[in-house]
RNA sequence: GGACCUGUGGUGCAGCUCGGAGUGCACGCCGCCCUGUCAAGGCGGAGGUCGCGGGUUCAAAUCCCGUCAGGUCCGCCA
């Protein structure tokens, strides 16, 4: 238990804990001038910040006290007087009184007003992120976040799992993600990376006897930003052996439900799952937002002698909104113009009313295939019916795309809906050179069932990875890994990855696995999403303490910025002119 | 690499469609008044490269072109 006061040699207690328990007691108590109340020259209200709340001080009208100047008061807790009490306040049945100011650092005014009802362009908080921190509402992500990390570290330290740290300094793998690369002073012109992820190294510790690995691991990836994506971000780093996925999800399940636990009160139940195709075929997605209904429908069968040509298609699926019936034809147009964008050659519509179905098309349509239209996920009045007609996979991301805009609640509302997706397809498809690419990484487990297909239907081989999903976000993924040699050589050949080229990539990981490579399994959780969506933020830059910009950079620090003469002498680094 | 949105005293916004004096609102800041406020109140005041550059025009915050910065998204993220 932490000590309530959190008293120093300089304060007794922090201002939010300051009440009736300690009425009478002469305290001092530190922290910044959140406001400043004059009543003339004889009477003045300050209110008192620090991290954990805000006290009043009733002080002689006379002390020079400016908002944010960091006082250390020495007062007497004393009930407030009848009729001045605010309930508004944790702390507003008591005020401190007889006050003694000092003042330990005078401050400019700030940038911007520290308060919750003001809301100031993320662009001037990001310049001034110190300050910004100060607002309780950073207060209360950061720590929320802190609170987080310890209950992982806590729940897998349960289970028997030991954190290993890993290099950032690490061997360039050109594989997926961009890297960031660290130029050596002692090797010029070679260089380091920062790691992608501790993937390599995890599975190494496998091979080295560490059977239950974790870690709270920074990533880096060189890739573009978004509100879910940063240059650098934290995960629950999980790998273990002699394990199977199910293990994998009971280990994981059990970190982020006492995560979620303790961050929302609430134990959400165990975790359902639900298969690649399925997410994809009912949602259009592979992380589906299981909070609200809106399940894709298929009405293939409807129209395959159909005459209307916008629904010639492979697929034709539909969706229903509910009382969508009212959406006027400008929204129409913009959701047509997003189904667009998307890759669809456009986008039907019918409104259900009395008179049956209301739209462009609907006059084309055979009666059968109105039917079918009116009937989809039991329509109502007053609902409208979305179709696409169109090769499968896009049909359904287009209309899973669709869903989202229109059915999904802000993320701080609504209940946390946690779902594993199981059985992704091995190979996502083939690159320009007409090789395979692998979905999640070349060291995942094919499904034991579909071994065969690796050679002769590569696409229709399912895979032994999984990711784990939260209203909509991706929280983290994961995989059975390849141990055997046999199984390996096959996925690399698949890859149309040589013998030679496998080992000037990942030599150091297949020679490791010829000294005895346990079966082993493993995950990792984004820990700044999931925070994110337990402060109800949409945004991950909201709980993190000093994020870039979308382009990478920090307005705070001025990073990246040019490095001395001298460090490039050191590196040996010359520049190519600009292009 | 691409699409869209935003940029106006310290902060947040309005003004921009239909060009006419840096016009307005709220907060903050500074000064004065005020002995129970807590989004305190009253009076007064200071504070501007309308992101930047160019163009159109008698005249540009406003229209056009370019550019920079921030954001959302697509591509990218094994």
């Amino acid at each position: 238990m932490t000590d309530k006061y959190q008293a120093t040699s300089m304060r007794d207690l922090l201002c939010g804990s300051v009440d009736r328990t300690v009425i009478g007691q002469r305290i001092s108590v530190c922290g910044w001038v959140a406001k400043r109340r004059e009543h003339g020259e004889h009477l003045a209200f300050l209110d008192l910040r620090d991290r954990s709340g805000i006290v009043q001080a009733v002080v002689d009208g006379s002390v020079d006290v400016r908002s944010e100047y960091v006082v250390r008061i020495t007062g007497t807790v004393s009930q407030r007087p009848e009729g001045t009490l605010n309930d508004r306040l944790a702390t507003g049945e008591v005020e401190l009184t007889d006050c003694v100011v000092e003042i330990l650092s005078a401050a400019e005014p700030p940038p911007f007003q520290i308060d919750e009802r003001s809301d100031v362009d993320e662009q001037v908080r990001l310049k001034y992120r110190y300050i910004d921190v100060r607002r309780e509402k950073m207060q209360r992500n950061l720590r929320l976040r802190a609170t987080v990390n310890a209950t992982l570290r806590h729940a897998m330290e349960r289970q028997g799992f030991c954190e290993v740290e890993t290099p950032l300094l690490w061997a360039p793998t050109p594989e997926g993600a961009r890297e960031f690369v660290v130029p050596s002073r002692l090797h010029p012109g070679e260089f380091y990376v920062l790691p992608q992820s501790p993937q390599i190294a995890k599975q190494l510790l496998m091979v080295g006897g560490f059977d239950r690995y974790f870690q709270i691991a920074r990533c880096l990836r060189d890739e573009d930003l978004r509100a879910d994506r940063q240059f650098e971000f934290t995960q629950l780093d999980v790998e273990a052996s002699f394990v199977t996925q199910e293990d994998i999800f009971s280990f994981v399940s059990a970190a982020v439900l006492d995560a979620a636990e303790v961050a929302t009160g609430e134990r959400p139940g165990e975790i359902s799952t639900m298969t690649w195709a399925e997410a994809l075929d009912r949602f259009g997605t592979d992380k589906p937002d299981l909070r609200f209904a809106m399940d894709l429908h298929d009405l293939s069968g409807a129209f395959v002698t159909t005459q209307v040509k916008a629904f010639s298609a492979p697929t034709v699926k539909a969706l229903r909104v509910p009382g969508g019936a009212e959406f006027t034809r400008s929204r129409l147009d913009t959701l047509t113009e997003h189904a667009k964008g998307l890759g669809a050659k456009g986008l039907a519509w019918f409104r259900i009313t009395s008179d049956g179905l209301d739209s462009p098309l609907a006059r084309f349509l055979s009666s059968d295939e109105s039917a079918a239209i009116a009937g989809v996920d039991d329509a109502q009045l007053g609902d409208l019916i979305l179709v696409v007609a169109d090769e499968y996979v896009t049909a359904c991301k287009v209309l899973g795309a669709l869903r989202l805009v229109i059915g999904a609640p802000p993320v701080s509302q609504g209940p946390h809906h946690y779902v594993w997706i199981t059985e992704f397809p091995l190979f996502e498809g083939v690159d320009e050179d007409g090789h395979l690419v692998s979905a999640h990484h070349p060291f995942t487990m094919p499904h034991l069932d579909d071994l065969e297909w690796i050679e002769s239907d590569p696409l229709k081989v399912r895979s032994q990875s999984y990711d784990l999903v939260l209203n909509g976000w991706e929280l983290g993924s994961g995989s059975v890994r390849i141990h055997r040699a046999d199984i390996q050589s096959r996925i690399f050949s698949a890859l149309g990855i040589s013998d030679e080229e496998a080992q000037n990539r990942f030599g150091f990981l297949l020679g490791a696995f010829k000294y005895g490579a346990p079966p082993h399994a493993g995950f990792a959780v984004g820990i700044d999403r999931l925070v994110a969506i337990f402060a109800g933020e949409d945004n991950i830059r909201e709980v993190i303490a000093f994020p870039k910009t979308q382009s990478g950079t920090d307005l705070m620090s001025g990073a990246p910025k040019n490095i001395t003469e001298r460090q490039i002498r050191d590196l040996r680094l010359k520049f190519a002119p600009k292009v």
